[in-house]
DNA sequence: AACATACGTCCTATTACGTCA
DNA sequence: GGTGACGTAATAGGACGTATG
């Protein structure tokens, strides 16, 4: 059963073809509704999207129109409000999405600059501690006059061991800012691993541990694959979780 | 109870036409 | 006056729910 029943018994002729002619010119005739008959659609539409079938009728005659008529009205009507709402959402989501990516980008670059500022300090505190070594080396080596290998190897294990001293070899950092650890007793031992992070820890957080642990769980993510524009745009949006993730989580004021 | 059929409504895509720049 | 873009009433056809035999 199509839709256009109501007007079929009348506009049939034998013809199939030319009936349908006929009937599409005639139903042309009173091309547009009024402006007075819009208006009531309209207000009903707002207080509901589908009508009753009584509803319906009611309407009809009060506007002088078929009960199809008014029937189609109400499905143009939730299409062209559906498409309307969708771009509107679309626009909201856009909006979002562009926020999100350029807050991504400045936090990027803080980052940046945070780390470059870290690597000139650890360097500036490197020299120093060269320096340090160097003018005490001098008196030690005066009093250890006699090589003692045995000690000098004992010294390099502590020193790789030692939790409080910077060490000169693991200060380089790669692009991420991770310590290029070169210290053989580190390598593949997760245990030493975690203690060694915790020194880390201590060292440049001191006295912020959790915050130190609260930056290491938001920006390696976002090393990892936000900064990965294929998957960064492959993101499926969802309003839900951009409504949830700017409310409840304003995971971008953590710097504030 | 399970099934087939008719009927009404919805949705989406499309058509036909009026209007306007 | 011709024309293309746009809005809108209406149609086509498929999907789904419900009533009935």
């Amino acid at each position: 059963m199509t839709e256009g029943g109501e007007y079929s018994s009348a506009m049939m002729s034998s013809d199939p073809f030319t009936s349908m002619k006929k009937m599409k010119k005639s139903n042309h005739n009173q091309r547009r509704f009024s402006d007075e008959q819009i208006k009531s659609l309209e207000m009903m539409f707002e207080s509901e999207t589908r009508l009753e079938p009584r509803k319906k009728v009611q309407l009809a005659r009060e506007l002088g129109l078929q009960p199809r008529q008014v029937a189609i009205w109400f499905q143009n009507k939730r299409a062209r409000w559906k498409s309307k709402q969708l771009e509107t959402e679309y626009n909201i989501l856009r909006q979002n999405y562009d926020n999100l990516a350029s807050q991504f980008d400045s936090l990027k670059k803080e980052k940046q600059s945070l780390v470059s500022e870290l690597q000139k300090l650890n360097e500036a505190m490197h020299q120093k501690k060269e320096e340090e070594r160097q003018c005490c080396g001098d008196q030690a080596v005066v009093a250890l006059s006699s090589t003692d290998h045995e000690s000098e190897n004992e010294e390099n294990h502590r020193r790789c061991h030692e939790p409080e001293e910077v060490r000169p070899e693991m200060e380089m950092y790669d692009e991420k800012g991770h310590h290029g650890v070169s210290c053989d007793h580190h390598d593949h031992d997760h245990e030493d691993e975690d203690g060694y992070n915790n020194n880390i820890k201590r060292e440049y957080f001191g006295g912020f541990e959790e915050e130190a642990d609260q930056l290491m769980n938001i920006v390696e993510p976002a090393d990892s694959c936000l900064t990965s524009s294929d998957d960064w745009r492959g993101f499926k949006s969802d309003t839900s979780l951009l409504h949830q993730s700017s409310s409840n989580y304003p995971w971008w004021d953590f710097w504030s």
